[in-house]
Formats: structure tokens, sequence, C-alpha cells
RNA sequence: GCGCGCUUAGCUCAGUUGGUAGAGCAACUCGUUUACACCGAGAAGGUCGGGGGUUCAAGUCCCUCAGCGCGCACCA
């Protein structure tokens, strides 16, 4: 008996087995589809959503990286040009709101501090974990190829991303306008509109005099400045003032004169079907605004304190002031009456839910709408598949309702906007062309770059990556990404490179804990899949995240479904001991007799349905008809049945049964069917990372 | 308000084009048969949320009601 199979006679230990397992396939090249042997055609590509290198990797990591190394495996067995990107995204805001953290626990800020000097401790922070991310992506099994891992701060992709403002600033696709902003005044910068969500408060509803109308408002802190009185136009009860009517009356701070305005956006159903406006700190305000060409001015500054313009109560927090108003307007009679409980949403900041303020501000935007429609036509085309499909309807219904997307941002951390100023005059490029110009000091939106990731990782527009691998097969990622990242992705592939970055969108849930709840720190349901696949083996683990996992839907990940899947990879060794030390390799082929036969074309039946559901992007049912086909038909019952019948035929059928299932099986569970192949073959110049699908 | 999804065994979930329900875990009975106790054999467990419809046939299609979850949204 070999010494190989000695390894069999002890139980799979994947603490010892992976790291030297990883090594042994970064080591042959096969990673990168170049080396990859035989004539390879038809490539297959996977861009690897980069993780941000501010962090640990967690559960969510690791069952999309688990999804592209199963597609990724399963393309390079079925002899394709197999290309899986990684990846690392410096993440702009989020990154910098980590490192926030990280300088308030130090006891210091980011006001105040040198930009450079920020910027410069921000990237020795991303680069440090950029290297942990690395090492837990590969410890997880990923075939990516390293040897083509691009950031998102790499000279040449910064570069490529200025180019494409210059271009679309050209092309009349960005304009810098002074418009109205979502402004988060913790962290003072502006955000786009996915990068905010609304949360149900109940506050008290105001309604007050204002001249012959009464008006209605949640928030009397803005009103300050409201010159305008704004009505439907259709509205009966209003029908004897008319538009431009200008109205004498007493305000907060005294008499004021009131310009009557007659707008559509008016609800005739809402409160009195009376508001007056606020310009400058909100978005429906500032279109009835502009649509008239009526005054703005700003009442509340960018840390959220009252302007001169509210006279006594300037300098204070508008949440101070607000009850202070209030106050004063009752005491001079305007306050008509106050609904306690009123329910509504209110905007805030994604990430520390302080209500958004509006702010009009100048900023850089991309205009949508004609993008957005070239996105439309490719999907109503079929140029991009959805997995699931309901996600394209929501793809489509938000493509149909863009609004023009505010991508300057004001950190330090991330990807600079190449344009200076002198006065209104605007420049785009690298150098100033005088020196009286002044550099804009905002930086892009992080979407703004990883929005180009698919062409710009593949070295557009002159690489051979570009010509060989674009558009890439397969976009998987989050559903949460459905928004922030799919449509950029689509709108910018389709704007430089006049084609879809990828035919396919498969979109996964969330991981959450054991009893499909949210993991969260404060929760402290949190699952490392490091300390996971330390404890369970990372085939275990994979095996976890994708079995009963239908796409999109989000998954419980029990440790009891872990380590069920961990008895899996124990089953597998046993099998392949039962099956090394009971058959002879024999010499030739011998004819099958009839009992092989069936059980050989029940195999091809098993083959061609996992085959099939692995065309279809169905690796959950995959997993599962492997699963059961491998216990519960091979080892309990034709293995046990194996122990009666000898024959030659038998023997065959059971080494070459074996040899299929740890192909097929390959793509799942990577290193113990790899290190499995190892022991089998007395010749171990070949890897199972490229061995041959067993049917075509 | 608009949209999407979910409701299947005690728990967590599968169930591709419609054909008299499946997995893992848990629980039950038995079994130390030399591949494996990280095991095996066996049994138990569901009128597939309620109601209606289409069909020879529906968990699977249509309508409706209820509960839950999520997304979107410039009602002051």
């Amino acid at each position: 008996m070999p010494d190989r199979l000695d390894k069999l006679k002890v139980p799979y230990n994947p603490q010892e087995t992976e790291e030297r397992i990883y090594k042994l396939w970064e080591e042959s090249g096969y990673f990168n589809p170049d080396n990859l042997p035989g004539e390879r055609k038809e490539p297959f590509t996977i861009i690897m959503p980069p993780p941000n290198a501010n962090g640990h990797l967690h559960a969510g990591h690791a069952l999309f990286i688990t999804l592209e190394d199963i597609m990724t495996r399963y393309a390079r067995l079925r002899g394709k040009k197999a290309l899986w990107v990684p990846g690392a995204d410096h993440a702009g805001f989020e990154t910098q709101i980590v490192y926030e953290k990280k300088l308030e626990k130090e006891g210091r800020t980011r006001f105040g501090m040198d930009p450079q000097q920020l910027y410069e401790e921000i990237l020795a922070f991303t680069l440090e974990n950029k290297t942990h991310m690395e090492a837990e992506v590969r410890s997880l099994g990923a075939s990516c190829d390293w040897s083509r891992e691009k950031f998102t701060l790499d000279s040449k992709i910064v570069s490529k991303v200025q180019k494409t403002f210059k271009k679309m600033y050209e092309d009349g696709l960005v304009y810098r306008g002074k418009r109205i902003i979502n402004w988060c005044p913790k962290h003072q910068t502006s955000l786009s509109d996915v990068e905010t969500e609304f949360i149900e408060k109940t506050e008290p509803f105001y309604y007050f005099k204002y001249g012959p109308f009464t008006i209605g408002t949640s928030r009397p802190e803005t009103k300050f400045g409201d010159k305008y009185v704004v009505m439907h136009p259709a509205d009966k009860r209003y029908a004897e003032y008319t538009d431009g009517q200008k109205i004498d009356l007493e305000w907060i701070n005294g008499p004021i004169t009131a310009t009557v305005v007659k707008d559509e956006a008016i609800d005739m159903d809402f409160g009195t079907g009376v508001m007056t406006i606020t310009p400058w700190h909100d978005a429906v305000d500032f279109g009835i605004a502009e649509r008239h060409h009526l005054d703005k001015e700003q009442i509340i500054d960018e840390r959220g304190k009252l302007l001169p313009i509210a006279g006594e109560f300037a300098g204070l927090k508008i949440g101070e002031a607000r009850e202070k108003i209030v106050e004063k307007l009752k005491a001079k009679g305007l306050l008509e009456k106050v609904d306690e409980k009123y329910v509504h949403n209110i905007k805030t900041c994604y990430k520390c839910n302080t209500p958004i303020e509006p702010q009009i501000r100048d900023q850089w935007f991309v205009k949508m709408q004609p993008l957005a429609e070239k996105a439309l036509e490719a999907v109503n085309k079929g140029e991009i598949k959805f997995i699931p499909d309901n996600f394209r309807k929501i793809f489509l219904y938000w493509m149909e309702n863009t609004l023009d997307w505010n991508i300057s941002r004001q950190i330090v951390w991330g990807i600079p906007i190449p344009a200076w100023f002198k006065g209104e005059e605007v420049f785009i490029g690298d150098e100033a062309p005088g020196s009286d110009w002044v550099k804009d000091t905002d930086t892009f939106d992080t979407w703004f770059s990883s929005g180009q990731w698919p062409h710009l990782v593949l070295d557009y527009p002159d690489g051979s990556d570009f010509k060989n691998f674009y558009p890439t097969d397969v976009m998987e990622t989050g559903h949460d990404l459905i928004f922030k990242w799919i449509p950029r992705m689509v709108i910018f592939g389709l704007y430089a490179t006049g084609r879809v970055p990828f035919h396919t969108v498969y979109l996964h849930g969330l991981v959450n804990d054991g009893k499909g709840q949210k993991m969260s720190k404060s929760k402290g349901n949190v699952m490392s899949p490091l300390e996971l696949s330390a404890e369970f083996g990372t085939d275990a683990l994979r095996m976890a995240l994708i079995v009963g996992n239908a796409p999109g839907t989000d998954l419980a990940l029990a440790k009891d479904k872990i380590k069920a899947y961990k008895h899996f990879a124990n089953k597998l060794w046993n099998i392949s001991r039962f099956i090394l030390e009971n058959t002879a390799k024999l010499e030739g082929e011998v004819a099958l007799d009839k009992s092989e036969q069936e059980l050989e074309q029940e195999k091809d039946e098993l083959l061609t349905s996992v085959t099939n559901h692995l065309e279809n992007y169905r690796y959950h049912l995959a997993a599962e008809e492997l699963y059961h086909y491998t216990w519960h038909r091979l080892a309990d019952e034709i293995i046990e049945d194996s122990k009666k019948v000898k024959t030659p035929s038998r023997q065959q059928f059971l080494r070459k049964t074996l040899k299929d299932i740890l192909i097929v099986l390959h793509p799942f569970m990577p290193f113990i069917t790899e290190e499995l192949w190892s022991i089998m073959n007395e010749r171990q110049a070949e890897l199972l990372l490229i061995a041959a699908w067993p049917i075509k």
C-alpha cells in the first residue's frame, strides 16, 4: 500500500491542508488564464466587486467569494479561459468615516487637520487593511488572478477616472451648478441620493397664521426667510389671490411683504393647501423657486446653526431654536394649532442617521437622463439578464426615474476632481492654466470610480485584456447594490465602450445569523468567516453558504448547518478511503456489467442535472443534488452493496465515479477535493483545478 | 403613496417549464456490520397563510384577503 493512502487513515484536517493547497494552486499559475493548458478559446470573465479596504471580511464577503469562485472554477473545468480579477476599493466616504471614528477614539478630529497629512494617514491605514483583506480572500479559496489585481487608487485608474470626467464635461454630460444637494451636517459633505435613507419620525406639525393664510410646517426654524406663499393654481379656496400679488403681513421678526406664487407642486389635500417656501433648504421649494425665478436665501449654515437672518435666534442650533421660535410665534398670536403626532419620513445620512440639511452649493453633477436612456435600451433589448429576474424591474424603475447625480464630495479621501476655477471660469485638467487659478478641493463620489470598474480593470481602451475579456460574463454582487453600483457600471460601460459591461447580473442576499437576524456588532451576533472556516473548514463553510440559498434571498447561517457540511467533508474523505483501499486500478478498461451500466446511467443523469443547474446559476440546487447523491446514494447504498459485489466492473465504476464526483464537487469544495485528487493520482502532476468536466 | 418579495415539517430553508411535497438541524426507536459514531438502519412529522378561480391535474398560473419583510418616494 503506497504511503499516500496512509493520509486517509486519519480524519481530514482542513487547517493543515488548505494553506498548502492554495499555495500549490497559486504557484501553478493557473489562476491566470494566460497560463491555462490546452486550446482554450472561449473566455469567461468575472470582475470581483472590490472589497472596501478598511476592515476585515465579513460573512457577506464569504458568500460572494464562494459564488464567484464556483463560477470561475466551473468555467475553468469546462475548458474556458477563466478570468476572475480581484480588486480593492479605497471606498472614499466609507473609509473616511471608519478613519474618523479611529481619530475620535484618539481624541482627534479631521476638522482643522492638514488635508495632505490626513490623506497620508488614511492611505497608510487603507494599504494595511488591503493586505489583510487579500490574505482573507485567499483563505476562502478564491481562485482569482492576483497578477491582475487592481486598486481604485492605482495611478492608472485615477488618471482614467479623471479623463472620463473631462470627456463627460466636454460632452455636456457633466456640469457644475449651484443646486440643492444633500448635506450631512455631521460629516460636512454632500451626499448622493442613494447615500441617504428615510427614517420615520413622529413630530409636532404646526399651523401658523401667515397674513390671510394658514400655513402648516414641521420645521418652524427654517421659516425666517419665507417671503413667498405658494398654492395650487386650481385651488378654488384661494382663487381670489393672483400669482405675483404682494401681501403685507406680520411674521417672526416683524412685518414683511410676501408674494403669492401659484405652482402645481402643491398638494391641495395636504394641510391647508398653502405653504411658504425655503428654497435653500428644501428640494421641492428649490424646484418651485427655480421655476418662478424666486430669491433664495441661506438660513442655516453648514454646521446646522441659524445665520444672522434669524435675528435674535442667530447662532442657535436648529434643534434648540425650534421651540423658542414656536414660543415667540405663539406669543405674537400667530400659532393657530399644533398636531402633536405628525408621522413623516425624514431624510438622513445613511452612515450616521443625522438628518440631511439640504443646502445650495456649487457642485459637479452628472446629467443622468441621456445616459439612463441607453441603459434602459440595453436592458430592454435583453443584453443584460438579471438573476433573479425581479431585479430587472427594480433596475428599470430606477433608470426611468433618475435624478442628476451629485459627484462632488467634501472629503480628502478620494480621487481629486481635476478642476480649476477663476471667478466664474472653469478649467478641467491636471495642471492650472495660470497662477491665479484655484484648485477644486473636492473629491469624486467613490461610485464615480467604481462605476467604471469593469472596463478600467481590463485596461480600457488599449489593453489586450479589454480586447479579450470585455464585456464580462457575470457581475455577482449583493442586491443592496442594485442602485448604488449596478446602474453606474451599465451607464459608464455603455458611455465609454459602447457595450454593456456584463451580460448577467447575479444578485445574492444578505447573510444573517442562524435565526435570520441581521448580524450587527451591537447584537453581538457577528460571525467571522475566518473563525468559521478555522473551526469547520473552508469547504464546509462554503457549502453552508450555498446549499438552500436561492439567488437574491437572504440566508440564515447557523453553526449547525456548517457543521453538517463538515460531516459531509468527512464522509467524502471516507468514501475515498474505502474506494481507494478496496479497489485496484485496472489495466485497461473492462466492459461494464448490466448493474454497473445502470449505475453509470444514473450517475450520468445526476451529472447532467448538476451541469444544467450550474449553467443556469442554480448553485443551491447543484450543491444539494451532489450532496445527496454522494452521501445517500453512493455511500449509503452503492458502497454498501459493493462490500458484496467486488467484480472488476464494479471496481472500475467506483474509481471512475469517485473521480467524477471530485471534479464536480471541486467548485464547491475546492480544498478537500484537490487533496483527495492528489492522493488518488499516482502521478500527481496534474491538479484537479484544471481537470476536465466529466460530461459534455 | 408606489413597487418588490415572503408566508411549505419543531427550527432554518429548497422546490427550473403545473403532474398526488424535499433537505439540513432538532426530536424518536434500534444498531459498536473493520470507509466513516463527524456513522448506519428505521419510523415519525406538513389539508404547502385564508378564500375563490383556471385545469384532467396547482405549493407551482390568475383574482382576493390577512400577516411579515424590504426597496423606492422632493407631501410642506
